[in-house]
DNA sequence: TAAATAGTGTCTCTAAGACAATATCTC
DNA sequence: GAGATATTGTCTTAGAGACACTATTTA
């Protein structure tokens, strides 16, 4: 098949030929929304913990936005996608490697970052609880889990109030989202914001809002908890992303066909033992 | 505030000094996947006509892929974010304006466009039957809307067999969706392809996959009919996207909360007059 | 009157909501 | 035994699937 175009090239000709044009190009980075589940401080004596939705942010020590708390990110190299990428940055900053990961979108107001045209590709990543080893505190470059509260406005349902609780700062934020014709990635804006660099607070937003519509399909909240988990740890763990109480009974029977009976059971509970079970690889989801 | 880093200066004398590296950026590009439902040729006497759907292709006239078609798109241009540029390219394309438009992500495989590195923020757009302007044999850059099927192979349900059928081309793709620890945009593999360019295919079988989820939500089909519609023209929508037959007593129920009665009635069918509906407005979704 | 579509009624079955009852462990 | 959680049972209700029946128009 020998092609050849107006000039009367092939196509092998054509490539040798090509020159790149010299118009402006913008950089992209991938940003991403990392979370984890872990355990509140079970100050009481032998209830169970409370399950709690942490996001991972990173203190600048630079301009712009020198002091506010940001997304873990970078940029995207030529050899890779920018899936790669996101794979890349997530075991640079936690050291976890083949856990949840999808692609949220691209966020690309002109003016999102001051110092030059920078898209951000958004990422979601979901790690058992099991796996973080960064903890809060670790000082090498100021990152830290923050509790994650966002929930829509009484008055407005379209707009969030985002709350991020860290060890001795809060942040917060308002989001919109605004339901024009389109639909997608970037049609959130920010109404407020305290404490969060760039436009990082549509960006957590948005991956809350993915994260829950994910639940709701059951197939999120697995890749919060470890291998093997309790049936209510299980429960906890949609409760804590829908943020309303589910019925122990109803929950159990949805998830039923989902879940594998182990023959391990808890042990050292202050209480009756729970049985431990596994996800279903059968089908995925 | 006054904050300043740690040589000393605000963040305004940062951004004055600030000078961007010179490390290679990509060119970003959206691509349009531009949908629409036309009616096939009536040809027996008073049946109601068949609903297909149809997507945007442009016949390529240069290298790379030369004679391939490809879909609509063009460069993301520094004052505009992607949606913005999908807007316009989908303006440009076709004429109209105020339409569905969804990203649905980023494809960005390293050698994906032979010339250079250029990644692709993909969107779908959907436009009502009636605001279709461009018309196959349209040729001034040989733009034609091709026929859709795509179907999931019967022994391996991730692989999807995308048949495009224009007025005188065919054009077949076997793309597959991995299921890695990962999701999002890029989890397709083409293993197959004939006549479609650069990574197409992909990103067309993702498209339909979203459209086809946006469907069982009840929300996709209204942008592909006009202002008024009938229930059946409605369902014969809905059967064609999700590619199977449904119940039209089910369906109606089922629909009638999103729907609003008018007044006017369907005239000079070959049968019983029907009544026209218009979408509710009151929660949009 | 025949052909075709429009529109409704109803039975069944499944899944979710709600609540209750029972079981089993540790302190 | 008290306190806590684990696990199962069942009644009710809402909605989808399946199928049949009636209504209304034009050729």
């Amino acid at each position: 098949m020998e092609l050849r175009d107006r000039d009367g090239l092939t196509e092998q000709e054509f490539l040798e030929r090509y020159r790149p044009g010299d118009y402006t190009r913008p950089s992209v980075a991938c940003d991403m929304v990392i979370f984890t589940v872990m355990d509140a401080d079970a100050g009481n004596y032998r209830r169970l913990p409370e399950k709690q939705l942490r996001v991972l942010l990173i203190e600048r020590g630079g301009h712009p936005f020198l002091g506010c708390w940001a997304l873990p990110g970078g940029f995207v190299r030529p050899a890779e996608t920018v899936g790669q990428a996101a794979a890349r940055e997530l075991r640079e900053e936690t050291g976890v490697e083949n856990v949840y990961l999808e692609q949220l979108g691209v966020f690309s107001d002109p003016g999102r970052d001051p110092r030059t045209w920078v898209m951000s590709c958004a990422h979601m990543a979901l790690i058992g609880s099991g796996q973080v080893r960064l903890q809060a505190g670790d000082d090498a470059q100021n990152a830290a889990w923050f509790l994650v509260s966002c929930a829509p406005q009484q008055e407005k349902p379209a707009r969030f109030t985002l709350k991020l609780t860290g060890s001795d700062t809060t942040l917060c934020a308002v989001v919109e989202r605004r339901m024009t014709t389109s639909a997608g990635a970037e049609e959130y804006t920010i109404i407020e914001n305290d404490g969060l660099a760039f436009d990082h607070a549509k960006i957590i937003v948005c991956a809350l809002e993915r994260l829950r519509a994910q639940t709701a399909s059951s197939s999120a909240a697995f890749h919060l908890l470890p291998e093997r988990f309790t049936l209510t740890e299980l429960q906890q763990v949609h409760e804590v992303l829908l943020g309303r109480p589910l019925l122990k009974a109803a929950f159990r029977r949805k998830i039923a066909p989902l879940v594998q009976e182990t023959d391990q059971m808890t042990q050292n509970a202050g209480h009756r033992p729970s049985r431990l079970y596994q996800r279903k690889q059968e089908d995925r989801t």
